[in-house]
DNA sequence: CTGAAAGCGCTTACAG
DNA sequence: CTGAAAGCGCTTACAG
């Protein structure tokens, strides 16, 4: 049997400082009720040791110390919404994985389509009182809400997938919307010939408070005020999110219209556009879109959707969990943005992709 | 004081079982010694209460137990092989995680130009002995040889980078190599024109043992032949990997040439041929090649590079060790083949990319 | 075949 | 300001 490394726990550190490893304990955490001198001499010896605490113990010992309750509020998954359920695997993952360290979460669910709805859930999530909160501000004013709740009971927030500037959250973690948006043009600049228009499609219920989707068109035009000036976006928005209303609109467009080489949609509803150019027999136009859904992934392999832009939900959901928990059970620093990857995905790479 | 969840441990069962906790763990271990209706007893019981172990305390219980010794193989780190920083930083970070638990890893390293530098730690890990191994399997003989002796040793061994067809390794984790090749050509086919020719360039001291490479050229060939038929592929082979030679050898070729679209280079040397391009003015040709490497990522910033392919070389080396120590310490049941994601590098979503 | 006890390295009431 | 002791949930050598 031989030992890890030759002493090197709070139990050496006593021995040599001719303490017990209680003053240990609270030198090392910088409690209160150490003499100055003592203080010294452990801090010290911790600094020549380079001593580095065990953190499965510290976990352990912490685990008799209660319950915390973490709160995440996210859009409710729907067949519209189904990009949500991998964010809520992430938090399922996360939560696996803390459990045992006596963290439960609890979850609030919305509906996207509905402000109320939210409205309703940042009420409850105020009478719950979590001691740290991750969320997706979809809603701006009520998201302000939630913050300035948090920030009053000094509760940690993090948000995920879209941020909300001017407040001091403990972290965002999503991706940079406006590059996402640019590098959907630069692909499409790669692949379409610069006299050819590209349609700019927006499909959402409100697209001038989605923050997301407007970030998006941003990075996009400013990809072509920098690289092609004189290329023609022409852009297409309906609030109409059902296939008829989209397919009509793009039909009447589409009759007026030639030249065009490229499709970019700013989100997941990418699968519309392609069920109707698959339908018209538009084999030759060159799709973009976002999201690695299981309709997107289909036009994917069919050769409809040229690329899917992804930015890792589930990691998005688990990694903000896990932020909330390094802070609260380690007072961990976080950093103040965690931004995804960009990822590409092609017919040719969807088989080894990874959320 | 809330309890984390009301009673769930070995105490609890030995409790229910009218036993000792001591019992309950040869139970719970299928270990010898108990007799069967004790041991029926205990499993109704861990299934009625879905006992879950906490694998904190199992952990910090293991540390005791004495020291496992790791070893593994990887390409010495030189300017020339800078590839070989990110799987060992993985190591490194692995390492760091489960050092506590009292793993040590031993590091070998040979020279990926010298098979007998391999040969020689080959030998010196077989006098090392050590309980689980990792390496990448650079030269295929004595490869074999390896693990030969961690098959009669009953070493586990997992590959990483490049597998072996053959052998019943615990795990191999890297690249879908064919796939990657296949990705190249289709992005090649998305840039350039149908009639543009395409040059296939191989820059490796040896080339026809060189598995990895072999393979991608394999997935670029199949993707014309699939798709573009007609399109024409120039090869372009050197095994002098100086800046010089390769030059030399470009200028010569494309002299000859004309026509040629896109420059597809099936390793990191990608770099050599970006530089040469950037001399000859040559900026419209589409170059493509491996790997998130400083200078790769320059000429990606100043668009010689178009695309960069990447295999997340770090997680490489983070998962290998991982898979060793879940398997050793935990006897977990390992999957045979971890294949990395091939992500798609533009000098739009390079800032946000995590090896 | 079974159990009592010590130990993993930390944290935390409690007593002084 | 400081220490002795119990406890986190498991594993293991040892004794019977």
């Amino acid at each position: 049997m031989k030992k890890n490394q030759d002493k090197a726990g709070v139990k050496e550190i006593a021995r040599r400082a001719k303490v017990s490893i209680a003053t240990v304990d609270r030198v090392i955490h910088n409690r209160s009720g150490v003499s100055a001198k003592t203080k010294e001499k452990i801090n010290a010896i911790i600094r020549e040791m380079n001593y580095q605490p065990n953190v499965l113990a510290q976990r352990l010992a912490l685990a008799s110390r209660g319950l915390i309750r973490l709160a995440v509020l996210l859009p409710v998954i729907s067949e519209e919404t189904e990009f949500w359920q991998a964010p809520l695997d992430g938090v399922n993952k996360a939560e696996g994985e803390i459990r045992q360290y006596g963290i439960h979460i609890e979850r609030f669910f919305f509906d996207q389509n509905d402000q109320q709805s939210f409205a309703r859930q940042v009420k409850r999530i105020e009478q719950y009182k979590p001691e740290g909160l991750m969320f997706s501000p979809t809603f701006a004013d009520d998201s302000i809400q939630l913050i300035r709740f948090c920030e009053q009971e000094e509760i940690p927030y993090v948000l995920i997938n879209s941020d909300i500037p001017g407040f001091d959250r403990q972290c965002y973690i999503g991706p940079e919307l406006f590059h996402s948006g640019y590098l959907a043009a630069q692909l499409i600049h790669y692949c379409i010939a610069d006299d050819q228009k590209v349609l700019l499609v927006n499909i959402a219920q409100e697209i001038d408070s989605n923050h997301a989707i407007l970030r998006k068109e941003e990075g996009f035009r400013q990809y072509y005020k920098d690289y092609i000036p004189k290329g023609a976006i022409l852009p297409f928005n309906t609030t109409q999110t059902d296939y008829a209303s989209v397919a009509q609109k793009l039909e009447k467009l589409m009759r007026q219209e030639t030249g065009i080489g490229a499709i970019f949609v700013t989100n997941s509803r990418v699968s519309l556009v392609a069920s109707w150019l698959e339908k018209q027999g538009m084999k030759d136009i060159l799709l973009i879109g976002y999201d690695f859904l299981k309709d997107n992934v289909d036009w994917l392999k069919k050769g409809m959707i040229d690329f899917l832009i992804c930015e890792k939900p589930q990691e998005q959901g688990y990694r903000g969990v896990m932020t909330l928990f390094q802070n609260l059970v380690y007072s961990a620093t976080i950093e103040k943005e965690y931004l995804m990857p960009i990822d590409i995905i092609t017919k040719e790479n969807y088989l080894f992709y990874r959320n």
